[in-house]
DNA sequence: CCTTAATCCTGGAAGC
DNA sequence: TGCTTCCAGGATTAAG
């Protein structure tokens, strides 16, 4: 059960990356797959003689900041991995297989080190803006805000907005940005809440909830990410922290952890997506 | 409005 | 054992 990339992994990543390239120059950009590009892909456009003023994330996308005002978009994908390599790290050799044969970009910096950019299955991908301005309003602009900042009430305004399985919302990132198939199977199951309940049965109190939990469960696997992955810098990154901790993802057939529970968990299709939960926890609507 | 299905892709796991 | 098949995932698009 490799870790997915999503807020937590993603957030991790950032960190990470922040104090290796905040105030360095890209000295050389090697874009070895220009598919992956989303917009101009000119070696200006992937910031190449400039100066990375910012690393900002919004929901499970990360962005370089220019002091020229260009952006360059992270997206992971599903089997994405953003590295930074120390001054003295070859990038030939810091990936292993089958990683290493899926570099698709890789920025030198003025310090001797690298950011890599690898995606075997190509899910994720870079995008490039001319200014802060595009980045809003061609990309993040549209997403609804990030999970760990959005409030209860603008949680439960946007769930108003729409009816479908709470599940389906929840994944929807234009809704609320940040939560992938193992964070909306284990917030449901924290909130004790079907994954199919509609999205009006909702009220303000169970936006709470969701909020609450929601902020619980991603900070928390915001640390694993932090305790476990710390020395991933140079390494392949691939080991994460929180899969131990998941308790309904990945659990079909396995008993539900809650102790007075015990009942089997199921797994079903909800939104087109593989989704487990408890039966017996997650029976009501929404109470 | 909503849903489902197909699409992109590779590696790992499961089946025979 | 060595094949084949299937499945996982996020986001987008088309079709119903």
């Amino acid at each position: 059960m490799i870790d997915m990339p999503e807020l937590p992994e993603v957030e991790h990543v950032g960190r990470t990356l922040r104090p290796a390239v905040l105030g360095r120059t890209v000295t050389a950009v090697d874009l070895r797959r220009p598919d992956i590009v989303t917009g101009s892909s000119t070696p200006a456009d992937l910031l190449e003689g400039q100066r990375v003023v910012d690393l900002r994330r919004h929901g499970k996308q990360l962005a370089l900041v220019a002091d020229t005002g260009r952006c360059v978009v992270v997206h992971l994908g599903m089997s994405g991995r953003l590295l930074s390599l120390r001054p003295g790290v070859r990038h030939e050799a810091a990936l292993s297989p089958p990683l290493d044969r899926h570099m698709h970009a890789i920025w030198r910096l003025d310090s001797g080190g690298h950011v890599v950019f690898a995606d075997p299955r190509r899910f994720g991908g870079l995008w490039t803006f001319a200014s802060d301005a595009d980045l809003h309003t061609q990309r993040w602009g549209v997403l609804g805000p990030d999970a760990l900042a959005i409030g209860p009430a603008a949680l439960h305004d946007r769930l108003a907005r729409t009816r479908r399985p709470l599940k389906a919302a929840l994944l929807d990132q234009h809704l609320v940005a940040g939560l992938g198939n193992i964070y909306v199977d284990e917030l449901l199951f924290a909130c004790r809440l079907s994954p199919t309940t509609p999205t009006e049965a909702v009220n303000r109190a169970t936006a709470a909830r969701l909020v609450r939990h929601m902020r619980r469960i991603l900070g928390k696997a915001i640390d694993a990410g932090g305790s476990t992955l710390r020395d991933f810098v140079g390494a392949d990154g691939r080991v994460g922290g929180y899969q131990r901790a998941h308790r309904v993802y990945g659990q079909g057939g396995r008993r539900c952890p809650r102790a007075a529970c015990r009942s089997a968990l199921q797994t079903t299709i909800v939104a087109g997506r593989t989704t487990t939960f408890c039966p017996v926890c997650q029976a009501c609507a929404a109470a």
